[in-house]
DNA sequence: CACTATTTCAAAACCGTTTTTATTGACGAC
DNA sequence: GTCGTCAATAAAAACGGTTTTGAAATAGTG
């Protein structure tokens, strides 16, 4: 059964246009050797012919895919990470204007991730990597930078000989703390988070940084440290506020502990954004829908997603990946869980002890 | 300067081995024809050398790439669609258990999506599609077709002669509107979608399948049409409230619709739950975090992406698609969105005139 | 022991491109 | 005229696999 193979190949157009096929390919990819009388017969042949080249058989001479990769990290089955689906979102954009693709793939531990990694290196699946949610130590980046293959990513981590992606933590948590102090905040603490994360520690530095800045002294007692929940945000808040002078503002390390946070000065009777001020940060969409709204420090995820596809592609191209590393700020986002103190700390304290 | 190539052919295999690269593939494609002691020793040099195939080359020769391509709706770059995200990470779950990858494109518009189909088809870089957000005429849908190309499609269209993946919608309303007249509600309004998404009509032929099973008049006045954004679910919400006889309850095409009118009716001073019902459908994580948390019908997405990936693995393999159909439940997600009716339709419009 | 069937593997052909090399004809210079 | 030179294109050689073909070695049979 001689199977009629429907798809049109370099040799239809070749015949069609009675050129030879590599005179075809030539015009195609713009070489300039042609005349002009063959190359217009030669683009009106792909034309009729709806003529596309195989990407494998392009692929297999060019070795390269115009194919990124992202391993993600797989959900829990649950809820997806709001996050990575706009930084999907904004990579594909970036890529159409390129006439790229993205391979997508989850892995669901450390060494599931690298192994995949591995797999889609060694296959030639894609060109390059982005790399989201880095760790200080980062067992895919080790295996990237050993395989000398071309990445992008998104964070950086303790090495950052690399190309990467990052929004400027020190800064945000400076603004922050320079946005209450605007306000006539003078007692302003802090819900840190583990410093075994490296963003955590970028953002004590800003958040100290801005008490500096405003000439406020540091006091060890208003600097707490907590993990990424909000259980954890809510006790945190309440040590805080159960000191001898305690805090009017609490600028929190992510959008989840201060909702934590929120909760626990609810419950002591306290009004949000009037008694007790809180800041957020990561713009989690959920920050909107609570009461009251949680003002918050954002990046666009995915502005982050087009603009490291854009990177990676220079780095693909041979761009210097030092060369290619980029520190962008975090906009505040005014919601309603700030303002200016209503109580000095001696009131406040006042009004918890009834 | 004679540039080293780093990547292990086959050829390396072999050498190493010492056989020819035909037995090579012949043993690590299964065919059973090799002696075990040279099966043994070409094992052998693979794992030392780390082989793995090109899959360009083999893509070459065999006519496939173990490669599913999707298309999504391009976001507006502000949030992008959380069912989208879980839909995803579904199927990459799905395809990592038959080794196989996920091609990520996104289409800002019908005839976008049309032509990033067709040029992904043209280049051969997926096997097949899976195809979201159907709509009742859906031009991608024609298109492969007519080329004959391997898909499956969540949500049925007009046409029905291929694989789909649907959530039973004419049911999960009927049982939206079962579940609100058990309660007690006699006034039941809809705020419906665009009736040229296929799915907008189902869910209002369920609507008023409800109503006919639980013995109440179809009231074309509590039939409402809004588009799938929270400021038409508002808008839509007010102008029922607005009747001389308002209905104390609403069935909401989507979870954002939802969220929509609850903000008008409590903008108009009543309370959700208690003076009006209000069901969505979605699931959205969101609605749990809202005050108070939105009843709604739930479809897996996560589920459903991998049971779709599972399903166009079967039709690539040859499975008939028509025997690849399937309509599921949606589940009811009991949250604090509905009760029973507090007040008659009378008194609420007497409640909402002061 | 001659003869056939079976197993095992080497060699070659092929997939659809890109890239390199060769060939052809036209043209100008000596 | 003959000889390069140059432009344009044809022809051939990769690229890295899979699949087909066929030959040699081995086993089985009368």
């Amino acid at each position: 059964m001689a199977r009629t193979k429907n798809t049109v190949t370099i040799d239809d157009v070749a015949r069609l246009a009675g050129v030879a096929k590599g005179t075809v390919s030539r015009v195609l990819n713009n070489y300039g050797d042609t005349s002009a009388k063959t190359r217009d017969r030669i683009l009106q042949a792909v034309e009729r012919l709806g003529y596309q080249p195989s990407s494998a058989a392009r692929k297999l001479k060019r070795g390269r895919v115009d194919t990124l990769g992202i391993v993600l990290p797989a959900g829990d089955g649950e809820h997806a990470d709001p996050f990575l689906s706009e930084f999907l979102d904004g990579i594909a954009q970036a890529l159409d204007l390129s006439d790229r693709d993205l391979l997508v793939t989850t892995a669901h531990s450390d060494e599931h991730a690298v192994a995949v990694h591995d797999r889609l290196i060694r296959s030639r699946k894609v060109d390059g990597f982005i790399v989201t949610r880095t760790q200080g130590d980062d067992p895919r980046i080790e295996l990237l930078l050993q395989r000398g293959f071309p990445f992008v990513a998104h964070g950086r981590t303790r090495n950052t000989g690399f190309a990467w992606y990052d929004v400027d933590n020190e800064r945000a948590f400076l603004e922050a703390v320079r946005h209450v102090a605007a306000l006539g905040h003078r007692r302003i603490g802090f819900l840190g988070g583990p410093t075994r994360m490296n963003f955590a520690i970028q953002r004590r530095a800003g958040y100290r940084k801005g008490l500096e800045e405003a000439g406020i002294a540091h006091d060890p007692a208003l600097e707490s440290t907590c993990e990424l929940s909000e259980s954890s945000g809510a006790e945190a808040a309440r040590t805080l506020l159960r000191l001898d002078e305690p805090p009017t503002a609490l600028v929190c390390v992510t959008d989840t502990v201060a909702i934590g946070a929120m909760g626990a000065i609810r419950a002591l009777g306290l009004a949000i954004g009037r008694d007790v001020t809180v800041i957020g940060y990561d713009g989690l969409p959920v920050g909107a829908y609570i009461d009251p709204p949680l003002t918050t420090f954002s990046q666009s995820a995915h502005a982050a997603g087009a603009r490291a596809a854009r990177m990676l592609i220079d780095v693909i191209e041979g761009v210097d990946p030092l060369e290619r590393q980029e520190l962008v700020p975090a906009d505040l986002v005014k919601r309603s869980s700030d303002g200016p103190p209503q109580k000095t700390p001696q009131e406040l304290k006042e009004s918890l002890a009834k």
